[in-house]
DNA sequence: GCCCAGGAAATAT
DNA sequence: ATATTTCATGGG
């Protein structure tokens, strides 16, 4: 790793052979999982038709981050040194290949991870993902973009960095200051109250997040249902690209379509079992195998 | 106009 | 307890 540092803007390379798997930034940010990145020219939902591509960009830990593919290493900038937690919110330090092989032995299966090599899973926070599944409800994965980067223009703290301006996720305090007509305009819809009242229970500590570490992932999904708009789904979303936890499989519209299309013995009558008997046939990582499904699915 | 979108809450059976 | 309806809203 080498870090330069030209007028107030740091940078570094991760060299691709030190991530097993390398990385595809398209399909990792891209895909439906975390909705604070935007690409430098605003079209993030287009796959880069060269290299280096375009930079893909955000602000995490008050800092601003930027990251981008080159040839042979994954390029970042940043307002001060964040390659760890570049690492960190990339999961730049999971085995892709490995991964993905212990995955079902299903055609679909084998079928999406051939066809996104590179994708890997991200890990926002639990509450970014809590509110960004809030508003994900009955929502296009595009306009779910949308929506949330007009939250952070709107709502977030700005930070200038070499002259232009970024937008921080907005806090609690910042979504909880907010009116419901507030957030119906930046587009929210019939979600705003939902994510309104989500962040005053957090802001004003009365219903906080719970713990994680030492608790079941069922539990901590059953623990985020009393958050208004947070059914098991959102929950499930929030836990797996949130807060970085493996176990869950987010039960959506194309992965119900995928069970009952290809694996109709994990249908169950409830959320909770079908849950757990997905979980159980897609392996040691069912949230890798779902996101893979997910993504292959919805865009073929 | 009609239908759909990474569902959840309210209401009816 | 479980099944159906309602909730905004831009884009095809």
């Amino acid at each position: 790793m080498k870090i330069q540092e030209v007028s107030n803007v740091v940078s570094g390379s991760i060299p691709f052979d030190e991530l097993s798997g390398g990385i595809d930034l398209y399909r990792t940010l891209a895909s439906g999982q975390t909705y604070r990145w935007r690409r430098e020219d605003g079209h993030l939902f287009e796959p880069p038709t060269s290299l280096p591509t375009p930079w893909y960009e955000t602000v995490a830990e008050g800092a601003v981050i930027r990251v981008r593919q080159e040839e042979t290493s994954l390029h970042w900038q940043g307002s001060r040194d964040i390659e760890e937690h570049v690492r960190h919110m990339l999961r730049l330090e999971d085995n892709l290949p490995n991964i993905l092989e212990q995955g079902p032995t299903d055609d679909i299966y084998q079928e999406a991870i051939e066809a996104h090599r590179g994708m890997r899973l991200v890990v926002d926070s639990l509450y970014i993902g809590l509110i960004s599944f809030i508003c994900s409800t009955q929502m296009h994965v595009e306009r779910i973009h949308k929506m949330v980067q007009t939250l952070m223009r709107e709502v977030g703290t700005p930070i200038k960095l070499d002259g232009r301006t970024y937008y921080a996720f907005p806090t609690p305090e910042q979504l909880a200051a907010c009116s419901e007509a507030e957030l119906r305009a930046c587009g929210l819809g019939y979600r705003a109250p939902y994510v309104r009242e989500t962040a005053q229970a957090l802001a004003c500590d009365e219903a906080p997040l719970p713990s994680t570490p030492h608790t079941e992932y069922e539990q901590l999904r059953e623990q985020l249902t009393i958050y208004p708009g947070v059914g098991p789904k959102v929950a499930d979303c929030a836990l797996l690209f949130g807060m970085g936890c493996l176990e869950p499989v987010p039960l959506d519209r194309w992965i119900q379509r995928a069970i009952r299309d290809h694996f109709p013995s994990c249908d169950r009558d409830s959320y909770a079992e079908t849950s757990r008997a997905i979980r159980s046939y897609l392996g040691p990582y069912p949230g890798y195998a779902q996101t893979y499904l997910f993504h292959h699915l919805r865009t073929s």
